[in-house]
RNA sequence: CGCGGGUUGGAGCAGUCUGGUAGCUCGUCGGGCUCAUAACCCGAAGGUCGUUGGUUCAAAUCCAGCACCCGCAA
Protein backbone atom coordinates (compact mmCIF):
# COMPACT_ATOMS: atom_id res chain seq x y z
CA UNK A 1 0.00 0.00 0.00
CA UNK A 2 1.18 3.31 -0.76
CA UNK A 3 0.67 5.91 2.40
CA UNK A 4 -0.40 9.34 0.62
CA UNK A 5 -1.86 12.72 2.42
CA UNK A 6 -3.89 14.44 0.01
CA UNK A 7 -3.96 18.27 -0.16
CA UNK A 8 -7.19 19.68 -2.00
CA UNK A 9 -10.08 21.76 -1.50
CA UNK A 10 -12.70 22.14 -4.27
CA UNK A 11 -14.82 19.37 -5.71
CA UNK A 12 -12.82 19.09 -8.88
CA UNK A 13 -10.59 17.34 -6.34
CA UNK A 14 -13.15 15.09 -5.02
CA UNK A 15 -13.07 12.79 -7.63
CA UNK A 16 -9.42 11.82 -7.04
CA UNK A 17 -9.78 11.83 -3.70
CA UNK A 18 -12.87 9.18 -3.58
CA UNK A 19 -10.95 7.21 -6.34
CA UNK A 20 -7.46 7.13 -4.35
CA UNK A 21 -9.54 6.55 -1.07
CA UNK A 22 -11.31 2.97 -2.76
CA UNK A 23 -7.89 2.59 -4.68
CA UNK A 24 -6.74 -1.41 -3.24
CA UNK A 25 -3.16 -0.29 -4.23
CA UNK A 26 -3.55 3.57 -2.17
CA UNK A 27 -3.95 3.99 1.09
CA UNK A 28 -5.12 8.01 2.31
CA UNK A 29 -4.20 8.21 5.61
CA UNK A 30 -5.08 12.34 6.10
CA UNK A 31 -6.78 15.29 4.29
CA UNK A 32 -5.46 19.08 4.53
CA UNK A 33 -7.72 21.00 2.96
CA UNK A 34 -8.55 24.73 3.79
CA UNK A 35 -9.67 26.47 6.67
CA UNK A 36 -13.90 26.90 6.87
CA UNK A 37 -14.75 30.08 5.41
CA UNK A 38 -17.87 32.41 5.83
CA UNK A 39 -18.88 31.90 2.32
CA UNK A 40 -22.46 32.00 0.11
CA UNK A 41 -25.31 34.17 1.04
CA UNK A 42 -25.38 35.18 4.86
CA UNK A 43 -22.20 34.32 5.43
CA UNK A 44 -22.63 30.89 6.47
CA UNK A 45 -19.87 29.29 7.55
CA UNK A 46 -18.70 26.50 4.97
CA UNK A 47 -16.18 23.59 4.90
CA UNK A 48 -14.64 22.24 1.40
CA UNK A 49 -16.21 19.62 -0.40
CA UNK A 50 -12.81 17.77 0.59
CA UNK A 51 -13.48 18.32 4.14
CA UNK A 52 -16.77 17.12 3.85
CA UNK A 53 -15.78 13.76 2.44
CA UNK A 54 -12.70 13.22 4.56
CA UNK A 55 -15.61 13.62 7.72
CA UNK A 56 -17.33 11.14 6.15
CA UNK A 57 -15.08 8.50 5.84
CA UNK A 58 -13.15 9.10 9.35
CA UNK A 59 -10.30 10.21 7.77
CA UNK A 60 -8.11 12.72 10.02
CA UNK A 61 -8.34 16.44 8.51
CA UNK A 62 -6.13 19.33 9.08
CA UNK A 63 -7.08 22.99 8.45
CA UNK A 64 -4.19 25.40 8.43
CA UNK A 65 -4.66 28.83 7.54
CA UNK A 66 -0.94 28.64 6.03
CA UNK A 67 0.97 25.39 6.13
CA UNK A 68 4.07 27.03 6.42
CA UNK A 69 3.18 28.41 9.48
CA UNK A 70 2.18 25.63 11.60
CA UNK A 71 4.76 23.67 13.25
CA UNK A 72 2.15 21.89 14.76
CA UNK A 73 0.37 20.20 11.90
CA UNK A 74 3.73 19.76 10.54
CA UNK A 75 4.71 17.83 13.17
CA UNK A 76 1.61 15.59 13.29
CA UNK A 77 1.81 15.28 9.11
CA UNK A 78 5.58 13.82 10.12
CA UNK A 79 4.22 11.15 12.44
CA UNK A 80 2.10 9.57 9.83
CA UNK A 81 5.13 9.13 7.85
CA UNK A 82 3.38 9.26 4.15
CA UNK A 83 4.65 8.11 1.09
CA UNK A 84 3.96 10.35 -0.69
CA UNK A 85 2.05 14.13 -0.75
CA UNK A 86 -0.68 14.61 -3.47
CA UNK A 87 -2.34 18.32 -3.83
CA UNK A 88 -4.85 19.08 -6.51
CA UNK A 89 -6.49 22.63 -6.29
CA UNK A 90 -5.33 22.73 -2.44
CA UNK A 91 -4.78 26.39 -2.17
CA UNK A 92 -1.61 27.49 -0.19
CA UNK A 93 1.73 27.33 -1.03
CA UNK A 94 4.17 25.05 0.61
CA UNK A 95 7.35 25.08 2.15
CA UNK A 96 10.49 22.99 1.46
CA UNK A 97 9.96 22.08 4.96
CA UNK A 98 6.40 20.60 4.06
CA UNK A 99 8.18 18.93 0.70
CA UNK A 100 10.63 16.89 2.81
CA UNK A 101 8.06 14.87 5.06
CA UNK A 102 7.02 12.53 2.69
CA UNK A 103 9.24 9.23 1.69
CA UNK A 104 9.31 10.12 -1.65
CA UNK A 105 7.91 12.85 -3.76
CA UNK A 106 5.36 15.69 -3.35
CA UNK A 107 3.19 15.30 -6.49
CA UNK A 108 0.78 18.28 -7.90
CA UNK A 109 -1.99 17.54 -10.32
CA UNK A 110 -2.26 20.56 -12.54
CA UNK A 111 -4.82 21.32 -15.16
CA UNK A 112 -3.17 22.45 -18.45
CA UNK A 113 -0.40 21.48 -20.29
CA UNK A 114 2.85 22.63 -18.61
CA UNK A 115 4.32 24.21 -19.20
CA UNK A 116 1.64 26.30 -20.67
CA UNK A 117 -0.76 27.96 -18.27
CA UNK A 118 0.93 27.89 -14.82
CA UNK A 119 -0.94 29.75 -12.18
CA UNK A 120 -4.57 29.76 -10.90
CA UNK A 121 -7.44 29.53 -13.46
CA UNK A 122 -5.51 27.31 -16.46
CA UNK A 123 -8.82 25.22 -17.78
CA UNK A 124 -10.22 28.89 -18.67
CA UNK A 125 -7.76 30.40 -20.11
CA UNK A 126 -7.00 27.87 -22.28
CA UNK A 127 -10.80 28.42 -23.69
CA UNK A 128 -10.61 31.88 -23.88
CA UNK A 129 -7.55 32.45 -25.59
CA UNK A 130 -9.80 30.14 -28.14
CA UNK A 131 -7.12 26.73 -27.59
CA UNK A 132 -8.45 23.83 -29.37
CA UNK A 133 -6.66 21.34 -26.93
CA UNK A 134 -5.56 21.60 -23.36
CA UNK A 135 -4.97 18.71 -21.05
CA UNK A 136 -3.76 17.29 -17.52
CA UNK A 137 -0.08 16.55 -16.05
CA UNK A 138 0.93 15.05 -13.25
CA UNK A 139 4.34 17.05 -11.50
CA UNK A 140 6.86 16.88 -8.54
CA UNK A 141 6.25 19.71 -6.69
CA UNK A 142 8.95 21.77 -6.02
CA UNK A 143 8.95 25.62 -4.61
CA UNK A 144 7.84 27.59 -7.20
CA UNK A 145 4.78 27.77 -8.91
CA UNK A 146 4.02 25.02 -11.25
CA UNK A 147 7.46 24.41 -11.94
CA UNK A 148 8.40 20.89 -11.12
CA UNK A 149 9.42 17.78 -13.55
CA UNK A 150 6.54 16.85 -15.24
CA UNK A 151 5.22 12.82 -14.77
CA UNK A 152 2.66 12.24 -16.87
CA UNK A 153 0.84 14.29 -19.62
CA UNK A 154 -2.60 13.69 -21.10
CA UNK A 155 -3.97 15.94 -23.96
CA UNK A 156 -7.74 16.98 -23.93
CA UNK A 157 -9.42 18.53 -26.85
CA UNK A 158 -11.68 21.19 -26.81
CA UNK A 159 -14.57 22.00 -29.04
CA UNK A 160 -15.75 25.03 -30.27
CA UNK A 161 -19.14 24.86 -28.22
CA UNK A 162 -17.14 23.38 -25.02
CA UNK A 163 -17.73 25.80 -22.42
CA UNK A 164 -15.04 25.54 -18.91
CA UNK A 165 -17.77 23.81 -16.94
CA UNK A 166 -17.55 20.68 -19.33
CA UNK A 167 -14.08 20.91 -19.43
CA UNK A 168 -14.18 21.37 -15.53
CA UNK A 169 -16.48 18.46 -15.04
CA UNK A 170 -14.39 16.12 -17.92
CA UNK A 171 -10.71 16.98 -15.95
CA UNK A 172 -12.16 16.39 -12.86
CA UNK A 173 -13.16 12.86 -13.80
CA UNK A 174 -9.99 11.97 -15.78
CA UNK A 175 -7.27 12.95 -12.85
CA UNK A 176 -8.08 10.19 -10.57
CA UNK A 177 -6.45 7.89 -12.87
CA UNK A 178 -3.46 10.12 -13.91
CA UNK A 179 -2.30 10.38 -10.45
CA UNK A 180 -2.73 6.65 -9.36
CA UNK A 181 -0.84 5.64 -12.25
CA UNK A 182 2.02 8.36 -11.16
CA UNK A 183 2.21 7.23 -7.74
CA UNK A 184 2.66 3.27 -8.60
CA UNK A 185 5.12 4.41 -11.34
CA UNK A 186 7.44 6.61 -9.23
CA UNK A 187 7.36 3.72 -6.36
CA UNK A 188 8.25 1.15 -8.23
CA UNK A 189 10.93 2.98 -10.07
CA UNK A 190 9.47 3.04 -14.06
CA UNK A 191 8.52 6.79 -14.63
CA UNK A 192 11.04 9.21 -14.74
CA UNK A 193 9.86 12.77 -14.98
CA UNK A 194 11.11 15.32 -17.69
CA UNK A 195 12.21 18.87 -16.99
CA UNK A 196 9.56 21.47 -18.60
CA UNK A 197 10.74 22.89 -21.56
CA UNK A 198 11.27 26.18 -20.30
CA UNK A 199 10.98 28.19 -23.77
CA UNK A 200 6.51 27.41 -24.00
CA UNK A 201 6.32 28.58 -20.56
CA UNK A 202 3.22 31.07 -19.67
CA UNK A 203 0.78 32.28 -16.78
CA UNK A 204 -2.50 31.41 -16.60
CA UNK A 205 -3.02 34.25 -14.15
CA UNK A 206 -6.19 34.95 -12.13
CA UNK A 207 -9.54 36.09 -13.65
CA UNK A 208 -10.67 39.62 -12.98
CA UNK A 209 -14.39 40.84 -13.22
CA UNK A 210 -13.10 43.71 -15.48
CA UNK A 211 -11.69 40.75 -17.79
CA UNK A 212 -15.60 39.13 -17.57
CA UNK A 213 -16.96 42.15 -18.71
CA UNK A 214 -18.71 41.87 -22.43
CA UNK A 215 -16.80 44.85 -24.59
CA UNK A 216 -19.29 44.82 -27.54
CA UNK A 217 -16.20 46.06 -29.92
CA UNK A 218 -14.78 42.95 -29.33
CA UNK A 219 -15.18 39.75 -32.70
CA UNK A 220 -18.13 37.59 -31.87
CA UNK A 221 -14.98 34.70 -31.62
CA UNK A 222 -13.57 36.46 -28.81
CA UNK A 223 -16.59 37.02 -27.18
CA UNK A 224 -17.72 33.34 -27.52
CA UNK A 225 -14.22 32.24 -26.01
CA UNK A 226 -14.96 34.51 -23.41
CA UNK A 227 -18.44 33.14 -22.24
CA UNK A 228 -17.77 29.53 -22.93
CA UNK A 229 -14.13 30.50 -20.61
CA UNK A 230 -15.22 31.74 -17.68
CA UNK A 231 -19.15 30.50 -17.26
CA UNK A 232 -18.60 28.86 -14.13
CA UNK A 233 -17.90 32.04 -12.17
CA UNK A 234 -17.89 35.02 -12.28
CA UNK A 235 -19.68 34.72 -16.25
CA UNK A 236 -19.52 36.99 -18.65
CA UNK A 237 -21.91 39.72 -18.72
CA UNK A 238 -22.79 43.04 -19.70
CA UNK A 239 -25.39 45.94 -18.34
CA UNK A 240 -28.83 46.13 -20.10
CA UNK A 241 -30.59 49.14 -18.52
CA UNK A 242 -28.74 49.04 -15.06
CA UNK A 243 -28.88 45.62 -14.75
CA UNK A 244 -26.08 42.81 -14.99
CA UNK A 245 -27.02 40.08 -17.47
CA UNK A 246 -24.76 37.05 -17.35
CA UNK A 247 -24.15 35.25 -20.49
CA UNK A 248 -24.56 31.38 -20.29
CA UNK A 249 -24.63 30.29 -24.01
CA UNK A 250 -23.99 31.71 -27.04
CA UNK A 251 -22.76 31.79 -31.04
CA UNK A 252 -21.12 33.42 -33.32
CA UNK A 253 -22.46 34.06 -36.18
CA UNK A 254 -22.01 35.88 -39.47
CA UNK A 255 -22.96 38.79 -40.22
CA UNK A 256 -22.88 42.72 -39.49
CA UNK A 257 -24.73 44.94 -37.00
CA UNK A 258 -24.55 47.81 -34.39
CA UNK A 259 -21.74 47.14 -32.19
CA UNK A 260 -23.72 46.34 -28.37
CA UNK A 261 -27.39 46.72 -30.19
CA UNK A 262 -30.23 44.11 -30.30
CA UNK A 263 -29.95 43.39 -34.15
CA UNK A 264 -32.56 40.28 -34.37
CA UNK A 265 -34.46 37.66 -32.50
CA UNK A 266 -35.38 34.48 -32.99
CA UNK A 267 -36.55 31.20 -31.68
CA UNK A 268 -32.78 30.44 -31.49
CA UNK A 269 -31.80 33.23 -29.60
CA UNK A 270 -31.22 37.35 -29.82
CA UNK A 271 -28.28 38.55 -31.38
CA UNK A 272 -26.17 41.32 -31.08
CA UNK A 273 -23.86 43.68 -33.19
CA UNK A 274 -20.19 42.90 -32.38
CA UNK A 275 -16.74 44.63 -33.60
CA UNK A 276 -16.80 41.74 -36.05
CA UNK A 277 -19.60 39.21 -36.67
CA UNK A 278 -22.51 39.30 -34.21
CA UNK A 279 -22.78 36.96 -31.36
CA UNK A 280 -26.16 35.08 -30.64
CA UNK A 281 -27.26 35.04 -27.29
CA UNK A 282 -28.93 31.32 -26.13
CA UNK A 283 -29.29 30.80 -22.54
CA UNK A 284 -28.71 34.31 -20.17
CA UNK A 285 -29.03 34.71 -16.51
CA UNK A 286 -30.42 37.90 -15.52
CA UNK A 287 -29.60 39.29 -12.10
CA UNK A 288 -31.79 38.36 -9.54
CA UNK A 289 -33.13 35.55 -11.80
CA UNK A 290 -32.75 32.51 -12.52
CA UNK A 291 -31.17 30.86 -16.06
CA UNK A 292 -33.81 31.35 -19.20
CA UNK A 293 -33.47 30.88 -22.73
CA UNK A 294 -32.45 34.55 -24.09
CA UNK A 295 -35.48 34.09 -26.47
CA UNK A 296 -37.67 34.10 -23.43
CA UNK A 297 -35.97 37.41 -21.79
CA UNK A 298 -36.72 38.66 -25.00
CA UNK A 299 -40.55 38.60 -24.61
CA UNK A 300 -40.52 40.05 -21.49
CA UNK A 301 -38.61 42.80 -22.65
CA UNK A 302 -41.53 43.55 -25.39
CA UNK A 303 -44.16 43.61 -22.76
C1' C B 1 -27.83 38.80 12.29
C1' G B 2 -23.11 41.10 5.43
C1' C B 3 -26.08 44.01 1.17
C1' G B 4 -29.93 43.48 -2.46
C1' G B 5 -33.61 41.46 -6.22
C1' G B 6 -37.54 37.93 -6.99
C1' U B 7 -42.29 34.37 -6.59
C1' U B 8 -48.78 36.75 -11.24
C1' G B 9 -52.17 30.93 -16.97
C1' G B 10 -47.04 26.43 -20.12
C1' A B 11 -42.39 30.48 -20.69
C1' G B 12 -40.67 35.58 -19.94
C1' C B 13 -42.75 40.01 -17.86
C1' A B 14 -46.27 44.48 -16.51
C1' G B 15 -49.70 45.72 -12.81
C1' U B 16 -48.21 46.85 -6.28
C1' C B 17 -46.26 53.47 -4.73
C1' U B 18 -52.14 55.87 -5.29
C1' G B 19 -56.73 48.89 -2.80
C1' G B 20 -62.20 48.55 -6.88
C1' U B 21 -63.67 43.33 -13.57
C1' A B 22 -56.31 39.76 -14.63
C1' G B 23 -52.90 42.81 -18.78
C1' C B 24 -48.38 42.41 -22.45
C1' U B 25 -44.89 39.56 -25.61
C1' C B 26 -44.75 34.47 -26.75
C1' G B 27 -46.24 29.29 -26.65
C1' U B 28 -50.45 25.78 -27.24
C1' C B 29 -55.21 24.58 -29.77
C1' G B 30 -58.88 25.89 -33.76
C1' G B 31 -59.92 28.77 -38.18
C1' G B 32 -58.32 32.13 -42.29
C1' C B 33 -54.76 34.23 -45.98
C1' U B 34 -50.71 32.34 -49.07
C1' C B 35 -47.37 28.50 -54.25
C1' A B 36 -45.36 28.50 -49.39
C1' U B 37 -43.43 29.94 -44.43
C1' A B 38 -40.40 30.69 -38.62
C1' A B 39 -44.50 35.95 -41.81
C1' C B 40 -49.65 38.06 -41.47
C1' C B 41 -55.17 38.07 -39.89
C1' C B 42 -59.34 36.07 -36.70
C1' G B 43 -60.83 33.21 -32.53
C1' A B 44 -60.33 29.86 -28.12
C1' A B 45 -58.60 27.32 -23.91
C1' G B 46 -55.58 28.08 -19.72
C1' G B 47 -54.40 31.97 -13.45
C1' U B 48 -56.70 29.58 -5.56
C1' C B 49 -51.57 36.36 -8.18
C1' G B 50 -45.64 31.44 -3.35
C1' U B 51 -47.82 30.32 1.69
C1' U B 52 -50.27 31.69 6.52
C1' G B 53 -52.59 35.30 9.28
C1' G B 54 -54.10 40.68 9.93
C1' U B 55 -56.47 45.58 8.25
C1' U B 56 -60.80 46.70 4.95
C1' C B 57 -67.37 46.95 2.34
C1' A B 58 -63.41 45.26 -0.96
C1' A B 59 -56.40 42.90 -1.18
C1' A B 60 -52.03 40.64 -6.69
C1' U B 61 -51.86 45.66 -4.42
C1' C B 62 -51.41 47.77 2.56
C1' C B 63 -49.25 45.26 7.43
C1' A B 64 -46.84 40.94 9.95
C1' G B 65 -44.82 35.96 9.89
C1' C B 66 -43.03 31.65 6.92
C1' A B 67 -41.13 28.98 2.61
C1' C B 68 -38.48 28.64 -1.85
C1' C B 69 -35.25 30.93 -6.07
C1' C B 70 -31.38 34.32 -7.42
C1' G B 71 -27.52 38.50 -7.81
C1' C B 72 -23.54 41.10 -5.18
C1' A B 73 -19.91 40.92 -1.55
C1' A B 74 -16.54 37.62 0.96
Amino acid sequence: MIKIVFFGTPDIGLKSLEYLYNSDKIEVIAVVTQPDKPAGRGHKLQMSPIKKFALEKNLPVFQPKSIRKEPEIIESLKKLEPDFFVTFAFGQILSQEVLDIPKYETINLHASLLPRYRGANPIQRAIINGDKETGICTMITELGLDCGDICKKLVIPISDTMNCEELWKEIGQKSPQMIEDTLINLKNGTLKPEKQCEDGVCMANKLTKEECKIDWSKSNTELHNLVRGVCRSPGAFFDYKGKIIKIVESKPIDGTANIGEIAGHSKEGIDFGCGKGILRLIKIKPEGKGEMLARDWYNGLRG
